[in-house]
DNA sequence: CGTGTTTGACCTGCGC
DNA sequence: GCGCAGGTCAAACACG
């Protein structure tokens, strides 16, 4: 089966390619599992989310991984594996959420065939804890309560501005925005987005919960994107179309910075992208029924 | 000492 | 049923 990657017009990292994207078995409730046996076949009926981050940022920003580096997200990553991906001259680099125990986020990281500046990251599962205290955004949260969690007023303000894959860039509004939207009608304090996530996370992770779903993939998102700011954060209309979630941001050092001072807020991140969201509104209007079933 | 990375081997799933 | 490819685990090693 030769890798050719779709350009990511698919949630699914090789939706053609790979066989691992049927339609979703959710059988990383857990992951730990006791035996080997059962985490293996979850590879093919997992949901996964793919994000494109420029590799330049992620190379520079911490990692040594030359070949992929994960984004510097806020969670704890740890790597557990790598693979030469048949088709693909760079190898695809396998982590898990090193935050929590049994926590059952994992993500692929490899370099975009097509974009080999770009990096495509493939989370799989949800955290199924709040947001980690480790090292990670330790300091973080001591910080978080500056950005409000406003979820629902979220945009880019430009979100056709994807830089190595055009194809993806068209300028899906983000489908699983407004579901958060309605969930989080209002930007409540620092209370502390950790604890909805936890709820969604751990839905995500095992029945997949629609709204719960889209919930977690944000929050995972929006923490491994939390350099976003004023990068452009597109969702490819796969997205909208195939129910799933590719989106593509760039990521600046300087970002992250910023974001990390703001804490792991990954709704914080929305605010930036308030704009989009009426654009956002009208496209979901025509052509994301599914969202509706959301919002 | 603890955590994380690296590497090899093993297992599962899919296609032929 | 066999082979191929992908995905995960475990042991060893390196670094903080």
């Amino acid at each position: 089966m030769e890798v050719g990657y779709p350009s990511f017009t698919m949630n699914q990292e090789d939706n053609q390619n790979s066989p691992e994207n049927s339609d979703e078995s959710p059988l990383f409730h857990d992951t730990k599992a006791t035996s080997t046996s059962s985490p293996k076949r979850s590879r093919r009926g997992t949901q996964k989310r793919v994000v494109h981050v420029p590799i330049k940022e992620v190379e520079g920003s911490r990692f040594k991984g030359e070949t992929n580096a994960p984004p510097s997200d806020s969670w704890a990553w740890r790597k557990y594996g790598q693979k030469p991906i048949k088709g693909s001259p760079y190898p695809r680099g396998y982590y898990r959420c090193s935050s929590s125990k049994g926590c059952p986020a994992r993500k692929q990281v490899e370099r975009s065939r097509t974009n080999p500046t770009m990096v495509m990251v493939t989370y799989s599962c949800e955290h199924n804890h709040p947001w980690p205290a480790s090292r990670n955004n330790n300091h973080h949260h001591l910080n978080a309560p500056s950005s409000p969690p406003t979820i629902s007023a979220t945009t880019t303000t430009e979100v056709a501005n994807i830089n190595s894959d055009d194809q993806l860039e068209e300028e899906p509004p983000m489908p699983t925005r407004q579901s958060m939207t309605k969930h989080e009608p209002e930007p409540e304090p620092e209370s502390e987005p950790k604890q909805k996530f936890t709820t969604l996370e751990v839905e995500a992770c095992g029945p997949f919960a629609s709204t719960s779903d889209q919930y977690g993939w944000f929050s995972d998102w929006a923490s491994t994107s939390s350099t976003m700011l004023e990068s452009p954060l597109i969702m490819t209309r796969d997205i909208v179309e195939d129910s799933d979630m590719t989106m593509i941001y760039s990521i600046r050092e300087d970002d992250e910075s910023f974001f990390a001072d703001l804490g792991e807020l990954p709704e914080c991140t929305t605010v930036f992208r308030r704009r989009e969201i009426e654009r956002v509104e009208e496209h979901r209007r025509n052509l994301a029924p599914w969202c509706g079933s959301t919002g």
